[in-house]
RNA sequence: GUGGAUGUAGUUCAAUGGUAGAGCACUGGAUUGUGGUUCCAGGCGUUGUGGGUUCAAGUCCCAUCAUCCACCCCA
């Protein structure tokens, strides 16, 4: 029936949510200050060439999701469809290495991918992650890991599983794929059509594929652990050591392959397997090429996204509560215009002593005003009406008790500030 | 991009092709100076949109848009 609506696979996040998001939110911010990880904002759109020579030219992100546009000038510009490209661009641009060696960043906010909407998959979503940029040391790797498992653990989270992998350097990649190809040739007849096209183009995709059928094949074909060099393997140890060091659990699955391109080595994923069909709730990796592939140094970078819908989900089916929602403290109820003026101006008194007032001006009876400080779940109700006004006088009623008294109209802020820094 | 299901009041849902209804929520009152419980009263909403079939369409058909779920992809 509205004459608008919000565009397909974007949403409103109203008042009864928001304050689910504020908590999430808070509470990311804190766990990446715990890790020193530091805040950086970027635009929600960029020159679309910083997604196209990232993200991988052949990937479905650039290929078909991105949202792109012209502006006036004909400049090409595209919404921003992840994180990663962005904050290195801005860390190249604003030579944020010449400062310290190795830059610990965390971003969150809208991303956008031209998508079909489905259970944890949004037009419009919301990511929240972090990249560490200049280190190569699996420490790090260990470390971000880290500081994702201790943001799911802090909101209460368990039915989440790490999975990590080495997908190699470029090299270790190369050879991988080729003996990939030599193995799935021999039943290339026998794959889905999807697999059929992975072969020539993305032969590691057809491990992931859902076709039973497939996946049979895919048992007994080459892992990628076998085609690691020296390097690469011992940092794919060096990681699973420090894990074990820092008692976080994890499983190897020589199956994940992250889609963007830029990924190398170490590739991660935290798994809830309760969410459906979209249950990847964080996932990660490093990526080698990626920083000098944007006109900055030959340098090393690790990071991760994860998207707050699908957190929000998980959280739901797990039944984990958030903070309280935000309510007034104190609900003005009048009783005539007079009282109504002396009243405007306590509250005005009491907001600047950062005490929450709600006052509804449309509402005359003084049962109606009650009821809406009852639904507003004020703690408290200021009542004041001509005989209070005469004695100079305020009625203070606590809601939980419906214990009330009267205080002298000077002594009110003081005695509701009081009140509230005991309750 | 593909497939399936679904679109009726703010919301959750009813209505053998024949005058569009209920619960919850909301507003007012009972209580003209006191909330939560209770009782009473208050509902035209272009039945997502546009066509078509029919004497007659919320109901059948087509298209379109949107939602949900899955494929795909990914956070």
């Amino acid at each position: 029936m509205p004459k608008y609506k919000a565009p397909r696979g974007t949403y409103d996040i109203l008042p009864g949510e928001s304050y689910k998001w504020q908590y999430v939110r808070a509470l990311f911010r804190q766990t990446a200050r715990l890790f020193n990880y530091r805040e950086i904002e970027t635009p929600i759109f960029e020159d679309s060439n910083i997604f196209e020579r990232t993200v991988g030219d052949t990937s479905d992100i650039v290929e078909k999701e991105m949202y792109k546009f012209q502006d006036k000038k004909g400049r090409i510009f595209a919404l921003r469809p992840e994180g990663t490209a962005s904050v290195v661009r801005a860390y190249i641009e604003n030579g944020l290495h010449v400062k310290n060696n190795t830059s610990k960043l965390f971003y969150l906010g809208p991303m956008f991918r031209y998508d079909r909407p489905q259970k944890g998959r949004h037009r419009q979503f919301y990511q929240y992650g972090i990249e560490n940029i200049g280190s190569v040391s699996p420490y790090i790797d260990a470390e971000v890991i880290a500081l994702a498992d201790h943001f799911l653990k802090k909101l209460g989270l368990e039915n989440y599983q790490l999975q990590i992998n080495s997908i190699g350097c470029e090299n270790c990649a190369k050879d991988y794929d080729k003996a990939l190809q030599e193995y799935f040739s021999s039943y290339r007849g026998e794959l889905c059509a999807d697999c059929q096209k992975r072969l020539d183009k993305n032969p590691k995709r057809i491990l992931d594929c859902k076709v039973k059928s497939c996946q049979k094949i895919a048992v007994d074909a080459p892992s990628m652990l076998d085609y690691l060099d020296n390097d690469c393997a011992a940092n794919f140890q060096a990681l699973q050591a420090h894990l074990e060091e820092m008692e976080i659990s994890f499983k190897i699955n020589h199956r994940i392959v992250r889609g963007l391109d830029y990924y190398t080595q170490t590739a991660f994923e935290f798994v809830d397997n309760n969410l459906g069909a979209q249950n990847t709730l964080i996932g990660g990796g490093r990526y080698d090429g990626l920083i000098k592939k944007l006109g900055g140094k030959d340098q090393s970078g690790i990071g991760f996204a994860g998207g707050f819908e699908r957190l929000l989900l998980a959280m739901k089916t797990e039944k984990i509560g958030f903070a309280t929602e935000d309510i007034p403290d104190l609900y003005f109820v009048n009783i005539g215009s007079k009282a109504q003026k002396t009243g405007i101006k306590i509250m005005q008194e009491l907001r600047q002593n950062d005490v929450s007032v709600e006052f509804d001006p449309d509402r005359t009876s003084i049962s109606s005003q009650m009821k809406a400080a009852n639904r507003a779940g004020a703690k408290f109700c200021l009542i004041l009406g001509e005989d209070e006004l005469v004695k100079k006088r305020v009625i203070l009623k606590d809601m939980a008790s419906g214990v009330q008294h009267e205080y002298p109209l000077d002594s009110i802020i003081s005695e509701i500030r009081n009140r509230l820094a005991s309750s």
